[in-house]
DNA sequence: CAGGTTGTGGTGCGATCGAACCATAACATC
DNA sequence: GATGTTATGGTTCGATCGCACCACAACCTG
């Protein structure tokens, strides 16, 4: 039954496929095989949606980032009318943590590709610019809540930010291997948080 | 020409194999064949001295260990005589971060690991103290630090020590993917150590 | 309704995988 | 110096790998 199939729903139904595998065993486990009778298909249709075991892992990479930055938007959006700063960066940090199943495998598929980003030019494309592109968004939502006498003038917006987001980062990895629990992880953001802000959660 | 091979020696010669090829293609890359001929030796010999290829697994990662954790010992030593605890603290920290090749490799063969710690019980026992352990140290040498006059009294010392390590991790990842220099990261360290401390680096 | 494109399944091939097996040389012990 | 253990190399087996190839059904275009 051809030519009724849609094209992006097939690919994502495999991507998800990938992400899955890779979440258990690693990219050692995404196998032509493995994804396909995970995702429920012949094995040629990978090859004919994505192409090489390479350009699958690609592939699945590029949706996969798709998705992180929609559902961002979509968890931004639900902040409410005008967000304080505070609030803003808040949930741009937790964005990096593990707080439901959808982020938690999402951090673990990056995890997965990790030490490919190194060697793969074409992966490293794909994922390398997110960090820089945080850090700096918080840098600029910091010096922001400087001016609006939201943020304490007496620190470094750019070094706070970026020593945030890799604090962020770092619960990550131990949110992930269960070290400590998300709400842990929550608090401690808000510990820091409070330190750089003036305001409250909700202001 | 058996029986004068030193056997600790052989094993350390089959792990580091392992983890080059780890650095490089992630585990997925660590087959028998390759670790053999990485080594030099027959892949016979793996099987001699590691079993099958998880144990080979287990085993390089056991030997990573006991590596880090004896040059992590000969580091703070060379902090001479009675440091301050700023200079231990941030000598914790660097130990994070890839300041030189053999951290660096290090720390890129724990990433290739990573989503095998998740299930794989036998490697997770291996690598899951270290990060609270870490953790608690810190903590306790910034209580110390509280009780000499060393490190403000008005911090909470057990939330600054978990992110300070969870952002020495965060950068950790950030070096390693060479979106920020080692030199940046040790800025940074510094920045916020000095936000805790009373004192300077050589105090 | 004919012809070409698109979507799908199945199958096969050469390479490589992990692991078991077999042989044997060097040493230790007596 | 005979014997058993330790250390090493080589080879082979069944399974699986990525991927190319083949067949064909369904749809669009004319």
């Amino acid at each position: 039954m051809p030519r009724q199939a849609d094209h992006d729903q097939r690919r994502r139904q495999i991507a998800e496929a990938v992400w899955r595998l890779a979440t258990r065993g690693g990219l050692e486990d995404v196998t032509l095989r493995q994804v396909a009778a995970e995702a429920g298909v012949s094995a040629r249709l990978l090859q004919y949606y994505f192409g090489t075991r390479d350009e699958l892992l690609l592939g699945a990479l590029e949706i996969l980032n798709d998705d992180a930055e929609q559902r961002a938007r979509e968890r931004l959006a639900k902040l409410g009318e005008a967000p304080g700063m505070h609030a803003i960066v808040r949930g741009v940090l937790f964005e990096l943590l593990p707080l439901d199943e959808e982020r938690r495998s999402r951090h673990l598929v990056y995890a997965a590709y990790f030490v490919r980003f190194l060697t793969d030019p074409a992966l490293a494309k794909v994922a390398q610019d997110a960090p820089r592109a945080l850090e700096n968004l918080v840098a600029g939502l910091l010096v922001q809540g400087q001016e609006s006498g939201q943020v304490l003038l007496n620190i470094n917006a750019a070094a706070e930010a970026a020593f945030l987001v890799a604090g962020a980062e770092g619960m990550q990895s131990s949110v992930l291997l269960r070290q400590r629990s998300a709400e842990d992880a929550v608090a401690m953001i808000d510990h820091q948080l409070a330190r750089v802000f003036t305001t409250t959660n909700s202001a």
